[in-house]
DNA sequence: TTTAAAACATGATATATGTCAGTTTTTGTT
DNA sequence: AACAAAAACTGACATATATCATGTTTTAAA
């Protein structure tokens, strides 16, 4: 369970790999390790964060509920990925919750750890900024997205990224499974009209299904799909 | 005209005020001084930049063009503000176009005079590393606001935007006028769509127009109408 | 000042998507 | 295995918004 951050896998994900062996020393003694249940919080919107956390197995989705009731979700992160830096590093209060969309296990560094070290090592904290850049590339793209393609485009595109970000199992299902609900929440659609476009992908030839979880059967289809055939 | 960073105010709205003497002196002995017209690119979507834009007056939309013609503008930069970083940074082409709204002058650095100070001062790293996590969450809201308010929300939204980023003059009206197209581009609708809000707006008392130039009559109505009611 | 082009404006209509209401299936728990 | 709760699904309908078509005003250039 518990481990030395120096032998952490995970580790070459993000980054912390900039780090030096006395700074990863500095993340192993202060560092705590948390398990979330499905369903659970990693923290609120509008929390104050005291650190920040790396996600050692799971998946959360960082999301903002409206007054409405939609919840829009605005990132998964999963294995390697880390939660909370943004609202550390602008030392402001989060503006998304995070929640764990299936058994976490994760590792909590204090801020301090990281403020320290992103005032000593500048190649940490460049490191830092281009995941950050990468991140505002991705969030850049979604709001082209959702103001330039259709309802069915998006819904296709999200079993896309599922599919590259996550994988798929033997059986050529999704290894995430989302409920509808959250595939909504992220194509930022009514669920209703998330199951719909299943049924019509399924109909169609592209998806296959069993309970909740799906599989692609036809990407190249979708991919067509996603670019206005 | 030309003149030396050390004393340019502008500076003060950025990361480059992170800078020591030193550094400011490279910036300054590299840097080259542009005027952009109205209308004219600073870069194309796809360019791979030597180095970033500064901006000292005028303003620059970035967006996006799709098949269909549709171009969605992601955000506006002003005075102050620093264009390309994004790119330079994550060492990718860029995926935005940046566009003149009206005329500019610019100063284009280097990106190895970035890049150096980057790479020895964790200061101006970490500078620029805030901007782009308040850019980041601006990016968040902007996602979110996409999918959960209605387009008549996100109108007056933008037109409260423009108000408190970009001022008004003494006769009321807004300070940087945008066709109705730009401001359409912002929202992510439809430039009809767009007019006849305005038009409603005008109706309901919340705005004045004079030919393109539109100011604000009823702040408290337009944010009550984005809070919905 | 005249004129052409661009931008603005409005009506009519089509359509994608959301909402509501109800049924069936799946899931997880005792 | 039985059950309740949650999730998935489907239909009917409402509506926000896009699209097309066309006229008017504004802008900028000759």
């Amino acid at each position: 369970m518990e481990s030395r951050c120096e032998n952490c896998i995970v580790r070459q994900f993000n980054a912390l790999r900039a780090m030096n062996k006395e700074e990863l020393k500095q993340v192993s003694d202060s560092k705590t390790y948390k398990t979330i249940k499905k369903g659970e919080a990693l923290f609120e919107e509008g929390e104050k964060l005291d650190g920040i956390y790396c996600v050692r197995n799971g998946v959360s989705k960082l999301s903002k509920l409206s007054a409405n009731g939609k919840d829009q979700i605005v990132k998964l992160a999963t294995k390697g990925e880390v939660i909370g830096q943004r609202s550390v590093i602008a030392e402001e209060h989060t503006n998304l919750r995070a929640t764990a969309v299936n058994d976490m296990e994760v590792c909590f560094i204090p801020k301090e750890t990281i403020t320290n070290t992103m005032h000593k090592n500048p190649n940490f904290t460049l490191e830092v900024l281009r995941h950050m850049a990468h991140d505002l590339k991705e969030a850049d793209d979604v709001i082209v997205n959702m103001s330039q393609k259709t309802v069915k485009q998006r819904v296709a595109e999200a079993f896309l990224y599922l599919k590259n970000n996550f994988g798929e199992t033997e059986d050529a299902f999704l290894s995430l499974t989302l409920s509808r609900e959250d595939i909504a929440n992220v194509v930022g659609t009514a669920t209703e009209s998330c199951i719909r476009i299943i049924s019509e992908f399924k109909k169609k030839g592209y998806l296959k299904t069993s309970g909740k979880k799906i599989g692609i059967i036809d990407e190249k289809g979708l991919q067509n799909l996603v670019n206005g055939f």
